[in-house]
DNA sequence: TTGCGTGCAAAGGTTTTGCATGGCA
DNA sequence: TGCCATGCAAAACCTTTGCACGCAA
């Protein structure tokens, strides 16, 4: 379940309390780093990166790749991986960049299909849907 | 609908050929650049990624981005702009990193059902499915 | 002749990596 | 103490851009 979060270190503390305040934002590790700078709070890049990439294994944040030479987003999800035996899909406009969550019998049944058909075992947690939301169509 | 190809180079008459010979397979700028270069047309870079974007401009061929930093994908979709185009889903494997690309109507459910039951127009070009693939599970 | 396409090199921006140091457990 | 995390700088990577030249129409 956690993949990297060995050690507790305050550059991760102070990273994740940052995304924690922002939900439903979208940012890029350039903002991350940017802001961090403004605080006070000078962590490296590298840090910001390897931290991002973590949370990412781990589930807490979302990694959104909208365009491929734009810079990464990412946006805070929660830890709440083991209260939620739901399985929950993400939606992610492409315009708007809103994150729509889908809690979706029918949509498990690609899971089933995908497996049953191509011998592929898809991860809710990772997959996204892009595409335009009802608002940006 | 042709918003770039005033003129007929010889460039990028030798670039649609080779995409035309590989029809549903997956290329990126550089494999493009080095089979170049190994037939001994020698097309610059430049030209090469200002072509490709012509070409999708055009729709004659589709970009795929699967992934932040690998290389963007490039796959010859035909200049039949009049017919049904194949849409084409992918599936990225998360541990050896294989890309499998699905031509199936089933998955094409899938836009139907989010457009209709979610409002949300989804996007394949965009959309890849990550889990794990036959060999890794 | 006109001006788009080409090619080279260099820039651009994001992300990764090497290595020594620092800090958590 | 042992090992992981950090930080700095540099590298790596894909892609775009500037500019002069060439070529299609």
């Amino acid at each position: 379940m956690n993949p990297r979060s060995k050690y507790k270190t305050k550059q991760r503390e102070i990273l994740l309390d940052y995304l924690e305040s922002v939900p439903g934002v979208h940012i890029t590790a350039g903002d991350v780093c940017e802001y961090l700078k403004k605080q006070g709070a000078n962590i490296g890049q590298s840090t910001v990166y390897r931290q991002l990439e973590s949370l990412v294994a781990e589930g807490i944040i979302n990694k959104y790749i909208i365009d491929g030479n734009s810079p990464a987003c990412f946006e805070y999800v929660g830890t709440d991986s083991h209260a939620d035996p739901e399985i929950c899909f993400h939606c992610k406009c492409e315009k708007c960049g809103k994150l729509i969550h889908l809690h979706c019998d029918e949509l498990k049944e690609i899971q089933v299909h995908l497996f049953s058909e191509h011998q592929f075992k898809m991860d809710p947690m990772r997959t996204v849907f892009y595409g335009l939301c009802e608002q940006c169509i």
